[in-house]
DNA sequence: AATATAATAGACATTAATGTCGAAAATAAT
DNA sequence: ATTATTTTCGACATTAATGTCTATTATATT
Protein backbone atom coordinates (compact mmCIF):
# COMPACT_ATOMS: atom_id res chain seq x y z
CA UNK A 1 0.00 0.00 0.00
CA UNK A 2 0.72 3.91 -0.06
CA UNK A 3 3.54 3.50 -3.04
CA UNK A 4 5.04 7.09 -3.26
CA UNK A 5 3.76 7.58 -7.01
CA UNK A 6 4.79 4.42 -8.60
CA UNK A 7 6.60 4.79 -12.11
CA UNK A 8 3.26 5.48 -14.46
CA UNK A 9 3.15 5.90 -17.65
CA UNK A 10 4.74 2.54 -18.12
CA UNK A 11 4.02 0.32 -21.49
CA UNK A 12 1.75 -1.90 -19.55
CA UNK A 13 -1.61 -1.90 -19.95
CA UNK A 14 -3.16 -2.53 -16.57
CA UNK A 15 -2.07 -1.34 -13.29
CA UNK A 16 -3.33 -1.24 -9.95
CA UNK A 17 -4.66 2.68 -11.05
CA UNK A 18 -6.46 1.19 -14.14
CA UNK A 19 -8.36 -1.38 -12.10
CA UNK A 20 -8.97 1.40 -9.30
CA UNK A 21 -10.28 3.94 -11.72
CA UNK A 22 -12.59 1.41 -13.35
CA UNK A 23 -13.91 0.26 -9.69
CA UNK A 24 -14.57 3.69 -8.89
CA UNK A 25 -16.87 4.80 -11.93
CA UNK A 26 -18.35 1.33 -11.43
CA UNK A 27 -18.52 1.93 -7.80
CA UNK A 28 -20.53 5.45 -8.13
CA UNK A 29 -22.87 4.27 -11.16
CA UNK A 30 -24.34 0.61 -9.63
CA UNK A 31 -22.94 0.38 -5.99
CA UNK A 32 -20.35 -2.01 -4.43
CA UNK A 33 -22.35 -5.19 -5.31
CA UNK A 34 -21.58 -4.31 -9.18
CA UNK A 35 -17.86 -3.95 -8.18
CA UNK A 36 -17.06 -7.33 -10.00
CA UNK A 37 -13.16 -8.32 -11.09
CA UNK A 38 -15.53 -10.17 -13.73
CA UNK A 39 -17.04 -6.79 -15.13
CA UNK A 40 -14.35 -4.44 -15.03
CA UNK A 41 -12.15 -6.99 -16.82
CA UNK A 42 -14.55 -7.46 -19.87
CA UNK A 43 -14.41 -3.47 -19.61
CA UNK A 44 -10.43 -3.13 -19.76
CA UNK A 45 -10.51 -5.42 -22.09
CA UNK A 46 -7.88 -7.20 -19.72
CA UNK A 47 -7.97 -10.80 -18.61
CA UNK A 48 -10.02 -11.24 -15.44
CA UNK A 49 -7.04 -13.31 -13.92
CA UNK A 50 -4.37 -10.76 -14.21
CA UNK A 51 -6.51 -8.31 -11.92
CA UNK A 52 -4.95 -10.55 -9.43
CA UNK A 53 -1.22 -9.95 -10.13
CA UNK A 54 -2.47 -5.65 -9.12
CA UNK A 55 -4.74 -6.76 -5.87
CA UNK A 56 -4.09 -9.70 -3.61
CA UNK A 57 -8.14 -10.28 -4.03
CA UNK A 58 -11.52 -8.22 -4.45
CA UNK A 59 -11.49 -7.47 -1.20
CA UNK A 60 -8.16 -5.60 -0.92
CA UNK A 61 -9.91 -3.56 -4.22
CA UNK A 62 -12.66 -2.07 -2.06
CA UNK A 63 -10.67 -1.47 1.02
CA UNK A 64 -8.49 0.85 -1.91
CA UNK A 65 -12.05 2.26 -2.67
CA UNK A 66 -12.53 2.97 0.82
CA UNK A 67 -9.04 4.46 1.01
CA UNK A 68 -9.39 7.03 -2.47
CA UNK A 69 -12.96 8.39 -0.33
CA UNK A 70 -11.44 8.99 3.30
CA UNK A 71 -8.58 10.68 1.64
CA UNK A 72 -10.69 12.82 -0.92
CA UNK A 73 -13.88 13.09 1.32
CA UNK A 74 -11.86 14.52 4.08
CA UNK A 75 -11.07 18.21 5.27
CA UNK A 76 -12.39 19.91 2.66
CA UNK A 77 -15.47 20.57 4.02
CA UNK A 78 -14.47 21.38 7.02
CA UNK A 79 -11.95 23.66 6.07
CA UNK A 80 -14.76 25.49 4.14
CA UNK A 81 -16.90 26.23 7.48
CA UNK A 82 -13.94 27.49 9.21
CA UNK A 83 -13.32 30.59 6.55
CA UNK A 84 -13.53 34.01 6.82
CA UNK A 85 -16.88 35.18 6.75
CA UNK A 86 -18.90 38.59 8.57
CA UNK A 87 -22.12 37.29 9.22
CA UNK A 88 -23.75 33.90 9.24
CA UNK A 89 -25.21 34.12 6.07
CA UNK A 90 -21.85 34.78 4.07
CA UNK A 91 -20.24 31.75 6.46
CA UNK A 92 -23.47 29.16 5.12
CA UNK A 93 -22.67 30.36 1.59
CA UNK A 94 -18.74 29.41 2.05
CA UNK A 95 -20.27 25.54 2.95
CA UNK A 96 -22.32 25.43 -0.09
CA UNK A 97 -19.36 25.69 -2.38
CA UNK A 98 -18.81 21.97 -1.42
CA UNK A 99 -22.78 21.17 -2.75
CA UNK A 100 -21.78 22.80 -6.00
CA UNK A 101 -17.74 22.11 -6.52
CA UNK A 102 -17.12 18.50 -6.72
CA UNK A 103 -13.57 18.66 -6.80
CA UNK A 104 -14.18 20.30 -3.17
CA UNK A 105 -16.67 17.63 -2.01
CA UNK A 106 -17.53 14.54 -3.88
CA UNK A 107 -21.40 14.06 -3.37
CA UNK A 108 -21.67 10.38 -5.42
CA UNK A 109 -19.09 8.82 -3.59
CA UNK A 110 -20.53 9.87 -0.77
CA UNK A 111 -23.88 8.65 -1.51
CA UNK A 112 -21.81 5.11 -2.84
CA UNK A 113 -19.73 5.06 0.24
CA UNK A 114 -23.10 5.58 2.60
CA UNK A 115 -25.15 2.87 0.87
CA UNK A 116 -21.97 0.78 1.27
CA UNK A 117 -22.21 1.05 4.90
CA UNK A 118 -25.13 -0.40 5.12
CA UNK A 119 -24.11 -4.12 4.80
CA UNK A 120 -20.45 -3.07 6.32
CA UNK A 121 -20.45 -2.68 9.74
CA UNK A 122 -17.40 -1.50 9.77
CA UNK A 123 -17.38 0.87 7.09
CA UNK A 124 -20.58 2.08 8.75
CA UNK A 125 -18.66 2.66 12.04
CA UNK A 126 -15.86 5.07 9.81
CA UNK A 127 -18.95 6.80 8.28
CA UNK A 128 -20.60 7.69 11.51
CA UNK A 129 -17.67 9.17 12.58
CA UNK A 130 -17.14 11.11 9.39
CA UNK A 131 -20.48 12.55 9.61
CA UNK A 132 -19.98 13.42 13.62
CA UNK A 133 -16.71 15.16 12.38
CA UNK A 134 -18.72 17.21 9.86
CA UNK A 135 -21.84 18.41 11.67
CA UNK A 136 -19.42 19.29 14.70
CA UNK A 137 -17.76 21.75 12.33
CA UNK A 138 -21.02 22.93 11.45
CA UNK A 139 -21.93 23.44 14.95
CA UNK A 140 -18.93 25.53 15.40
CA UNK A 141 -19.64 28.01 12.58
CA UNK A 142 -23.28 28.67 14.43
CA UNK A 143 -21.31 28.80 17.89
CA UNK A 144 -19.22 31.45 16.15
CA UNK A 145 -22.13 33.76 15.16
CA UNK A 146 -24.02 33.65 18.97
CA UNK A 147 -26.12 30.99 18.09
CA UNK A 148 -27.33 28.91 21.39
CA UNK A 149 -25.93 25.67 21.97
CA UNK A 150 -29.50 24.10 20.50
CA UNK A 151 -29.79 26.46 17.96
CA UNK A 152 -26.07 25.36 16.80
CA UNK A 153 -27.07 21.93 17.38
CA UNK A 154 -29.98 21.75 14.82
CA UNK A 155 -29.36 24.01 12.51
CA UNK A 156 -25.86 22.43 11.97
CA UNK A 157 -28.13 19.25 11.80
CA UNK A 158 -30.84 20.92 9.57
CA UNK A 159 -27.88 21.78 7.02
CA UNK A 160 -26.20 18.76 6.96
CA UNK A 161 -29.08 16.03 6.77
CA UNK A 162 -30.53 18.63 4.17
CA UNK A 163 -27.79 17.93 1.58
CA UNK A 164 -27.09 14.35 2.44
CA UNK A 165 -30.95 13.99 1.86
CA UNK A 166 -30.50 16.12 -1.35
CA UNK A 167 -28.00 13.38 -2.47
CA UNK A 168 -29.87 10.44 -1.55
CA UNK A 169 -32.91 11.62 -4.01
CA UNK A 170 -29.98 11.31 -6.82
CA UNK A 171 -32.14 15.01 -7.56
CA UNK A 172 -31.23 16.36 -11.02
CA UNK A 173 -31.78 19.96 -11.37
CA UNK A 174 -30.62 22.69 -13.95
CA UNK A 175 -28.16 24.72 -12.58
CA UNK A 176 -29.90 28.01 -12.65
CA UNK A 177 -32.80 26.09 -10.71
CA UNK A 178 -30.72 25.31 -7.35
CA UNK A 179 -28.87 28.40 -7.90
CA UNK A 180 -32.03 30.68 -7.89
CA UNK A 181 -33.05 28.64 -4.66
CA UNK A 182 -29.94 29.20 -2.80
CA UNK A 183 -30.31 32.78 -1.49
CA UNK A 184 -33.65 31.02 0.10
CA UNK A 185 -31.96 27.99 1.40
CA UNK A 186 -29.59 30.91 3.49
CA UNK A 187 -32.57 32.76 4.92
CA UNK A 188 -34.14 29.36 6.47
CA UNK A 189 -30.73 27.74 7.64
CA UNK A 190 -29.63 31.07 8.88
CA UNK A 191 -32.68 32.63 9.79
CA UNK A 192 -31.62 35.53 8.00
CA UNK A 193 -32.06 36.62 4.28
CA UNK A 194 -28.22 37.61 2.79
CA UNK A 195 -27.49 41.02 1.50
CA UNK A 196 -27.32 41.86 -1.96
CA UNK A 197 -23.37 41.92 -1.75
CA UNK A 198 -23.23 38.18 -0.07
CA UNK A 199 -25.23 37.15 -2.72
CA UNK A 200 -23.27 38.35 -5.21
CA UNK A 201 -19.55 37.23 -4.22
CA UNK A 202 -21.10 33.92 -3.64
CA UNK A 203 -22.75 34.09 -7.32
CA UNK A 204 -19.44 35.56 -8.68
CA UNK A 205 -17.05 32.71 -7.65
CA UNK A 206 -19.06 30.04 -9.71
CA UNK A 207 -19.73 30.20 -13.63
CA UNK B 1 -51.80 -11.63 -7.57
CA UNK B 2 -54.25 -9.08 -5.46
CA UNK B 3 -56.08 -12.45 -3.94
CA UNK B 4 -58.66 -10.82 -1.85
CA UNK B 5 -57.65 -12.36 1.61
CA UNK B 6 -56.77 -15.89 1.01
CA UNK B 7 -58.41 -18.50 3.41
CA UNK B 8 -54.99 -17.93 5.79
CA UNK B 9 -54.36 -20.08 8.80
CA UNK B 10 -54.23 -23.15 6.43
CA UNK B 11 -52.69 -26.06 7.86
CA UNK B 12 -49.24 -25.34 5.17
CA UNK B 13 -45.94 -24.10 6.74
CA UNK B 14 -45.52 -21.92 3.65
CA UNK B 15 -47.89 -19.33 1.46
CA UNK B 16 -47.01 -16.48 -0.12
CA UNK B 17 -47.46 -14.23 2.71
CA UNK B 18 -44.92 -15.92 4.41
CA UNK B 19 -42.11 -15.97 1.88
CA UNK B 20 -43.10 -11.99 1.20
CA UNK B 21 -42.81 -11.14 5.25
CA UNK B 22 -39.27 -12.93 5.60
CA UNK B 23 -38.60 -11.13 2.42
CA UNK B 24 -39.82 -7.66 3.19
CA UNK B 25 -37.97 -8.28 7.02
CA UNK B 26 -34.15 -9.02 4.62
CA UNK B 27 -35.59 -5.83 2.47
CA UNK B 28 -35.00 -3.44 5.48
CA UNK B 29 -32.32 -5.39 7.45
CA UNK B 30 -30.00 -5.70 4.62
CA UNK B 31 -31.35 -4.60 0.75
CA UNK B 32 -32.74 -6.16 -1.70
CA UNK B 33 -28.96 -8.23 -2.83
CA UNK B 34 -29.75 -9.89 -0.26
CA UNK B 35 -33.21 -10.89 -0.80
CA UNK B 36 -32.06 -14.41 -2.13
CA UNK B 37 -34.54 -17.47 -2.67
CA UNK B 38 -32.05 -19.66 -0.67
CA UNK B 39 -31.36 -17.42 1.96
CA UNK B 40 -35.41 -17.09 2.80
CA UNK B 41 -35.88 -20.60 2.63
CA UNK B 42 -33.27 -21.53 5.02
CA UNK B 43 -34.78 -18.90 7.43
CA UNK B 44 -37.98 -20.56 6.75
CA UNK B 45 -36.62 -23.91 7.31
CA UNK B 46 -38.30 -24.62 3.68
CA UNK B 47 -37.25 -26.20 0.49
CA UNK B 48 -35.84 -23.58 -1.52
CA UNK B 49 -37.75 -25.07 -4.30
CA UNK B 50 -40.70 -24.92 -2.73
CA UNK B 51 -40.68 -20.94 -3.40
CA UNK B 52 -41.47 -21.76 -7.04
CA UNK B 53 -44.98 -23.00 -6.21
CA UNK B 54 -46.32 -19.36 -4.60
CA UNK B 55 -44.10 -17.23 -6.89
CA UNK B 56 -42.90 -17.97 -10.65
CA UNK B 57 -39.41 -16.77 -10.03
CA UNK B 58 -37.39 -14.55 -7.48
CA UNK B 59 -38.42 -10.80 -9.74
CA UNK B 60 -42.32 -11.79 -8.92
CA UNK B 61 -41.36 -11.61 -5.56
CA UNK B 62 -39.75 -8.23 -6.00
CA UNK B 63 -42.36 -7.22 -7.45
CA UNK B 64 -44.95 -7.83 -4.69
CA UNK B 65 -42.56 -5.97 -2.12
CA UNK B 66 -42.97 -2.83 -4.16
CA UNK B 67 -46.46 -3.08 -4.46
CA UNK B 68 -46.15 -3.41 -0.63
CA UNK B 69 -44.68 -0.59 -0.42
CA UNK B 70 -46.33 1.26 -2.96
CA UNK B 71 -49.40 0.32 -0.76
CA UNK B 72 -48.28 1.51 2.41
CA UNK B 73 -46.05 4.64 2.27
CA UNK B 74 -48.95 6.27 0.20
CA UNK B 75 -51.05 8.61 1.07
CA UNK B 76 -50.28 8.82 5.34
CA UNK B 77 -47.60 11.89 4.91
CA UNK B 78 -50.52 14.02 2.51
CA UNK B 79 -53.26 13.43 5.16
CA UNK B 80 -50.83 14.87 7.74
CA UNK B 81 -49.98 17.61 5.59
CA UNK B 82 -53.57 18.23 5.16
CA UNK B 83 -55.08 18.13 8.97
CA UNK B 84 -56.28 20.99 10.17
CA UNK B 85 -53.85 23.24 12.08
CA UNK B 86 -54.05 27.08 13.80
CA UNK B 87 -50.20 28.19 12.82
CA UNK B 88 -47.78 26.97 10.74
CA UNK B 89 -46.03 25.40 13.63
CA UNK B 90 -48.87 23.37 14.51
CA UNK B 91 -48.87 22.00 11.00
CA UNK B 92 -45.25 21.45 11.04
CA UNK B 93 -45.45 19.30 14.57
CA UNK B 94 -48.48 17.46 12.75
CA UNK B 95 -46.27 16.18 10.05
CA UNK B 96 -43.78 14.98 12.66
CA UNK B 97 -45.86 12.57 13.47
CA UNK B 98 -44.90 10.13 10.66
CA UNK B 99 -40.85 10.64 11.69
CA UNK B 100 -41.84 9.21 14.84
CA UNK B 101 -44.98 6.84 14.18
CA UNK B 102 -43.92 3.99 11.90
CA UNK B 103 -47.48 2.59 10.98
CA UNK B 104 -48.18 6.64 9.54
CA UNK B 105 -44.36 6.40 7.43
CA UNK B 106 -42.20 3.36 6.99
CA UNK B 107 -39.02 5.16 7.04
CA UNK B 108 -36.55 1.88 6.73
CA UNK B 109 -38.65 0.36 4.16
CA UNK B 110 -38.54 3.98 2.50
CA UNK B 111 -34.58 3.63 2.88
CA UNK B 112 -34.92 0.19 1.16
CA UNK B 113 -36.99 1.18 -1.77
CA UNK B 114 -34.75 4.53 -2.33
CA UNK B 115 -31.55 2.32 -2.44
CA UNK B 116 -33.02 -0.68 -4.46
CA UNK B 117 -34.29 2.42 -7.08
CA UNK B 118 -30.52 3.21 -7.54
CA UNK B 119 -30.16 0.03 -9.74
CA UNK B 120 -33.62 -0.43 -10.97
CA UNK B 121 -34.41 2.20 -13.50
CA UNK B 122 -38.53 1.58 -13.66
CA UNK B 123 -38.79 2.08 -9.80
CA UNK B 124 -36.41 5.16 -9.81
CA UNK B 125 -39.11 6.43 -12.10
CA UNK B 126 -41.30 5.80 -9.49
CA UNK B 127 -40.11 6.97 -6.30
CA UNK B 128 -39.26 10.28 -8.17
CA UNK B 129 -42.79 10.65 -8.61
CA UNK B 130 -43.54 9.58 -5.25
CA UNK B 131 -41.16 11.93 -3.32
CA UNK B 132 -42.84 14.73 -6.05
CA UNK B 133 -45.90 14.31 -4.45
CA UNK B 134 -44.86 14.08 -1.00
CA UNK B 135 -43.12 17.71 -1.57
CA UNK B 136 -46.08 19.24 -3.23
CA UNK B 137 -48.38 18.19 -0.35
CA UNK B 138 -45.58 19.99 2.07
CA UNK B 139 -45.83 22.77 -0.13
CA UNK B 140 -49.10 22.85 -0.12
CA UNK B 141 -49.25 23.21 3.72
CA UNK B 142 -46.61 25.88 3.86
CA UNK B 143 -48.65 28.09 1.16
CA UNK B 144 -51.86 27.67 3.49
CA UNK B 145 -49.81 29.61 5.78
CA UNK B 146 -49.20 32.67 3.27
CA UNK B 147 -45.42 32.08 2.56
CA UNK B 148 -44.37 33.41 -0.53
CA UNK B 149 -44.08 30.55 -3.87
CA UNK B 150 -40.69 30.54 -3.08
CA UNK B 151 -40.36 30.09 0.81
CA UNK B 152 -42.60 27.60 0.37
CA UNK B 153 -40.84 25.67 -2.37
CA UNK B 154 -37.82 25.89 -0.42
CA UNK B 155 -38.81 25.20 3.05
CA UNK B 156 -41.31 22.11 1.83
CA UNK B 157 -37.69 21.09 0.53
CA UNK B 158 -35.72 21.44 3.47
CA UNK B 159 -38.28 20.14 5.73
CA UNK B 160 -38.28 16.83 3.12
CA UNK B 161 -34.81 16.72 2.43
CA UNK B 162 -33.74 16.60 6.31
CA UNK B 163 -35.85 13.75 6.66
CA UNK B 164 -34.62 11.73 3.85
CA UNK B 165 -31.27 12.73 4.96
CA UNK B 166 -31.59 11.56 8.68
CA UNK B 167 -33.06 7.95 7.25
CA UNK B 168 -30.23 7.98 4.79
CA UNK B 169 -27.97 8.30 7.57
CA UNK B 170 -29.61 5.99 10.01
CA UNK B 171 -29.31 8.15 12.63
CA UNK B 172 -29.53 5.84 15.85
CA UNK B 173 -30.43 8.17 18.52
CA UNK B 174 -32.44 8.33 21.95
CA UNK B 175 -36.09 9.17 21.49
CA UNK B 176 -35.80 11.86 24.50
CA UNK B 177 -33.34 13.49 22.61
CA UNK B 178 -35.38 13.73 19.38
CA UNK B 179 -38.29 14.61 21.28
CA UNK B 180 -35.67 17.71 23.07
CA UNK B 181 -34.92 19.12 19.70
CA UNK B 182 -38.48 18.95 17.98
CA UNK B 183 -39.28 22.68 18.93
CA UNK B 184 -36.32 23.77 17.53
CA UNK B 185 -36.62 22.23 14.49
CA UNK B 186 -40.37 23.89 14.23
CA UNK B 187 -38.70 27.00 14.51
CA UNK B 188 -36.00 26.45 11.78
CA UNK B 189 -38.75 24.88 9.08
CA UNK B 190 -41.40 27.60 10.49
CA UNK B 191 -39.15 30.36 10.83
CA UNK B 192 -41.29 30.53 14.62
CA UNK B 193 -41.06 29.07 17.93
CA UNK B 194 -44.06 26.85 18.68
CA UNK B 195 -46.18 28.47 21.37
CA UNK B 196 -46.05 26.04 25.19
CA UNK B 197 -49.55 25.12 24.18
CA UNK B 198 -48.36 23.26 20.56
CA UNK B 199 -45.17 21.84 21.60
CA UNK B 200 -47.69 20.49 24.58
CA UNK B 201 -50.70 19.17 22.27
CA UNK B 202 -47.80 17.56 20.08
CA UNK B 203 -45.89 15.87 23.35
CA UNK B 204 -49.31 14.48 24.68
CA UNK B 205 -50.09 12.53 21.40
CA UNK B 206 -46.79 10.84 21.86
CA UNK B 207 -45.53 8.52 24.98
C1' DA C 1 21.33 -8.96 -27.31
C1' DA C 2 20.67 -11.37 -23.11
C1' DT C 3 18.47 -11.46 -18.90
C1' DA C 4 15.39 -10.26 -15.32
C1' DT C 5 11.01 -8.54 -14.02
C1' DA C 6 6.31 -7.27 -14.57
C1' DA C 7 2.04 -8.38 -16.54
C1' DT C 8 -1.19 -11.26 -19.07
C1' DA C 9 -3.94 -15.12 -20.02
C1' DG C 10 -5.75 -19.92 -20.21
C1' DA C 11 -6.99 -24.24 -17.79
C1' DC C 12 -8.81 -25.74 -13.65
C1' DA C 13 -11.39 -25.99 -9.11
C1' DT C 14 -14.96 -24.18 -6.23
C1' DT C 15 -18.93 -21.84 -4.60
C1' DA C 16 -23.44 -19.79 -4.45
C1' DA C 17 -27.14 -18.66 -6.75
C1' DT C 18 -31.37 -19.50 -10.01
C1' DG C 19 -34.66 -22.33 -12.03
C1' DT C 20 -37.09 -27.11 -13.91
C1' DC C 21 -39.15 -31.50 -13.23
C1' DG C 22 -41.31 -35.23 -11.28
C1' DA C 23 -42.12 -37.93 -7.14
C1' DA C 24 -43.81 -37.83 -2.54
C1' DA C 25 -46.28 -36.06 1.36
C1' DA C 26 -49.59 -33.18 3.78
C1' DT C 27 -53.92 -31.19 3.82
C1' DA C 28 -58.67 -30.32 2.30
C1' DA C 29 -62.98 -31.82 0.13
C1' DT C 30 -66.41 -35.27 -0.74
C1' DA D 1 -62.11 -43.43 4.00
C1' DT D 2 -61.19 -42.14 -0.47
C1' DT D 3 -60.00 -38.85 -3.65
C1' DA D 4 -58.39 -34.49 -5.24
C1' DT D 5 -55.65 -30.59 -4.46
C1' DT D 6 -52.01 -28.09 -2.63
C1' DT D 7 -47.54 -27.97 -1.02
C1' DT D 8 -42.94 -29.75 -0.25
C1' DC D 9 -38.70 -31.71 -1.51
C1' DG D 10 -34.64 -33.92 -3.84
C1' DA D 11 -32.12 -34.63 -8.18
C1' DC D 12 -30.58 -32.28 -12.02
C1' DA D 13 -29.01 -28.48 -15.21
C1' DT D 14 -27.15 -23.92 -15.70
C1' DT D 15 -24.95 -19.63 -14.83
C1' DA D 16 -21.94 -16.18 -12.94
C1' DA D 17 -18.80 -15.24 -9.85
C1' DT D 18 -14.13 -15.91 -7.17
C1' DG D 19 -9.65 -17.53 -6.81
C1' DT D 20 -5.08 -20.71 -7.91
C1' DC D 21 -1.43 -22.26 -10.67
C1' DT D 22 1.44 -22.30 -14.47
C1' DA D 23 2.98 -21.05 -19.02
C1' DT D 24 3.72 -17.33 -21.92
C1' DT D 25 4.44 -12.73 -23.41
C1' DA D 26 5.65 -7.87 -23.10
C1' DT D 27 8.57 -4.53 -21.16
C1' DA D 28 12.59 -2.80 -18.69
C1' DT D 29 17.46 -3.28 -17.25
C1' DT D 30 22.12 -4.34 -17.98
Amino acid sequence: MQDNKPSQKNGWRGSEEVWLDAAYAMLIESGVESVKVMSLASELNLSRTSFYWHFSDRDALLEALIQRWKIRNTGNLIARTELYAETIAEAVFNLFDCWIDSELFDARMDLAIRNWAQNAPGLKSILDETDQERINAIRSMFRRFDFSPEQSEVRARTVYYTQIGYISMMVEEPVEERFKHMPAYVETFAGQYPSESEIARFMSRHG
